[in-house]
DNA sequence: CCCCTTATTAAGTACGTACATAATATTTTT
DNA sequence: AAAAATATTATGTACGTACTTAATAAGGGG
């Protein structure tokens, strides 16, 4: 069964563990591994493709394909919205809306933006909870002039990352992990010594340049993030 | 020129954008698109692979193409070798070889291996200083079973990173994010308080199930990792 | 010898056809 | 009515051809 992308990229990835093809070698032109396969050449190309998406090869027209000369390990993650997560470890999912102000933006959420200026912005905190627990605390700002609508939404019942999700989709999108100390603000919400390290996703979005939402998720104490590669 | 695949894959990120077709909706047929659009079923298809790569979109046999009812944020994280990592800020690269001790693997490597008993392995501790500062430090283990040749590597100049990863290419590799306090371990090599919350990317390896490495890699304090979606 | 122009190369894309496959829907059988 | 066999459907894949494009190499002129 060599007629097939797949068994085709396998072997390709077989041959660079192999170190036949070693990093920063040339590999032979798709035509010849074509030939050499005895398959089409649109079918090396969708192998290729697929290679090059995971980085285990590079691309460029004319300069042929080659393994890169310093690999990296290309880890994807889904950030699902909260409430799908907890459920989807089988567990109970809560939600606590906690306050909701509305408010110029502070010079962190208003940098995040690339803003030259603050704006007014909803300013929502909410706990997101998993088996009665606390799982998720979130700090979030909303940009009222891009999502003018959310003044009429109840968030009490429904998570803003939900109704957002739904409603505004981001045409953009940059996130950030890190490490905080519980501390004062969120020692008391997870009932932890303020020197507890927390793990922190903070997720910026807009729509065509316009903001949309800067959210920074605090984890509960012990979380990971893990994902499988290859 | 609505003639190529990216051109039919804004345009149809573009209507799930504005709510054409939202959360839990089916899309139209590949072939409708194709001639709605005046190109050929081969062109959809590549634009829609593209969507469904990241997330935006899920394709079924028979079921059709759906916008996600809960949609994610897909989130891709090159980890590249550190001294890459390092250059790559314009910043001058220094390593520092700590410990390098032949023992049997104590029980979280042997678990994160999945293995179940111990084995012998090459226990590295480093440190990777950028503009001479710490920058990440790394406990590294090294299966011996499965790459005798690490024994007669001069690991003083040259990192395992990147010996392994020039020589030892994997299969298969789990990564994993999380926070951890500096403590009395890493406390004094980033010359911080104890207290210091730390960000970790702990990465394992396999070739065809056969360990290779697991490395606990310590960023130093206010470490992020940044990635930009769409 | 260096700079600029021109040729060549190997990947990138578009198309159309034919067939495979996994779901789902329908019909038949028990 | 439930279970099993069968038909239908929309995506998935393979192939071959023709053409485009970016990058490199070769050549020519100052």
């Amino acid at each position: 069964m060599r007629h097939n992308w797949k068994s085709v990229r396998d072997e390709v990835a077989a041959r660079i563990l192999r170190s036949d093809y070693a990093p920063g070698d040339r590999l032979p032109r798709d035509e010849e591994l074509a030939a050499e396969l005895g398959c089409a050449r649109s079918t090396v190309v969708r192998a290729m493709q697929d290679l090059a998406d995971s980085g285990i090869v590079e691309r460029r027209r004319k300069g042929g394909t080659r393994v890169p000369a310093n690999p990296v390990t290309r880890a994807t993650f889904d950030i699902p919205v909260t409430r799908s997560e907890i459920e989807a470890r089988g567990q109970s999912y809560g939600y606590h809306l906690l306050e909701q102000t509305p408010a110029p933006s502070p010079l962190h959420v208003t940098t995040a933006f690339g803003l030259s200026a603050p704006q007014d912005m909803l300013h929502l905190r909410a706990l997101h909870l998993a088996d009665q627990k606390p799982y998720i605390f979130e700090d979030r700002w909303i940009a009222l002039n891009t999502v003018p609508e959310i003044r009429d939404v109840d968030l009490t019942t429904l998570s803003a990352n939900e109704w957002l999700v739904k409603n505004r989709p981001y045409s953009r999108c940059t996130v950030r992990f890190y490490a905080t100390n519980a501390g004062s603000d969120y020692g008391p919400i997870f009932a932890t010594d303020p020197t507890t390290p927390l793990f922190v996703v903070e997720r910026t979005t807009w729509v065509n340049d316009a903001p949309i939402t800067s959210v920074k998720a605090i984890a509960h104490p012990g979380y990971q993030m893990l994902t499988e590669v290859g």
